[in-house]
DNA sequence: CCGAAAATGGGACGCCGTTCAGTACATACT
DNA sequence: AGTATGTACTGAACGGCGTCCCATTTTCGG
């Protein structure tokens, strides 16, 4: 068979994603498998190939666009009256997204590419993009530029270290309701510590 | 072939388990295949299904034995003059074996059971005999256990996030150099936080 | 209308986990 | 010692996978 032409490369492209997504969302990495997609868009599965490199290239280009709507739901905050309190929005609204895009946001720790590839520079630059959020809501309370990169580092693993226990079935040390709390308590107690740390300093 | 009782079940089960972490220690769970460990241990595929369900099964198995060494671990960490001091040290012996053993740790978050397959119970309990180390190093400064069960829980996931983000190649946010420093960070600020939120309701 | 380029299908290769019938061996019994 | 029994084991088979590649068909430029 030859050229279609029913689809144009860029629908192809969105359809591909599409359907991969769709695999994701409902099996996790394991539901992906290049054959599946072809199926579900009614291509062969060669076709993948001409438009991904293989199928790490298209999971990167899913995780890319998940880490471009984490950024858009996290510049939808709207800044509080206090640093703290903008911090508290933040670290909730990660926590929702991650809440609402389970599977899909496990991608992110599931996938791992081969070994000796690195991962894109896009890649790293939008994870920057997403820690600058935190580094920016952190500096009228903290003026060091190491101290808020710390802080904003601490901060981030550390809600991450509490989505990601609730959202993997294999040990729920936290379960998903107890999620908001324990950031909130995260997010209050740290700062609530650095504040009285740099209290001592300055006298 | 027949029976050829060169090796015991129990034998032949260590020999299992041992070629399996080699291969995980190389490169971690897709390193792992059911034909690749018999061809390590000169038997056929086959056999490992006498001894183990499955591959979930015999991926469960080393897991639990590497719960059973961070525990030993942790249980080796000599209480410290503060119960802060102590769980610094924990955090930091977590780190250490983390650090130590990244591809085997990392098959705990890697490994995912098959949809609606459960936990073995045993896995559970190794759990939260960890958990507890931490809420006992916690009970001189937090009397009420609710407040012991949060703290421990964000501290452990906390500690969980830092580590994962640095021993997980997508995605160095995180330094394995500076890992070190952010627990140090984070369980000095939290405590100390958490101190003066006690204090509070304390007057 | 024809030739060239491009897109696609479909089969091939070498993996994978898992199952199972058959076989060769060790043991138990006579 | 010889035979029967049961079991540990093999190896092939099944259906899946990612990826590659060639033949074919279709579209487009001239």
């Amino acid at each position: 068979m030859g050229r279609r032409s029913v689809h144009t490369a860029d629908e192809l492209r969105e359809l591909i994603l599409g359907a991969s997504t769709e695999l994701i969302e409902a099996n996790g990495l394991a539901g992906l498998s290049a054959r599946e997609i072809a199926r579900r868009i009614g291509y062969s599965p060669g076709t993948l190939y001409n438009i991904f490199e293989n199928l790490d290239d298209l999971v990167l280009t899913i995780e890319g666009r998940l880490l471009d709507r984490l950024d858009q739901a996290l510049g939808d905050v709207p800044p509080a009256s206090s640093p703290t309190q903008t911090v508290h929005r933040l670290a909730q609204a990660y926590l929702r997204f991650t809440h609402e895009n389970p599977k899909l946001w496990n991608l992110l720790f599931e996938h791992h590419l081969p070994p000796g590839r690195e991962v894109p520079a896009w890649y790293q630059t939008k994870l920057e993009g997403l820690l600058s959020r935190v580094e920016n809501a952190l500096a009228p309370v903290l003026t060091r530029s190491d101290d808020k990169r710390r802080a904003a580092r601490v901060l981030w693993a550390g809600v991450h270290g509490i989505t990601s226990l609730a959202t993997t079935d294999k040990l729920s040390i936290v379960s998903t309701e107890s999620a908001p709390a324990l950031v909130d308590d995260l997010v209050s107690a740290y700062l609530k510590g650095l504040g009285e740390k740099q209290d001592q300093l300055a006298t």
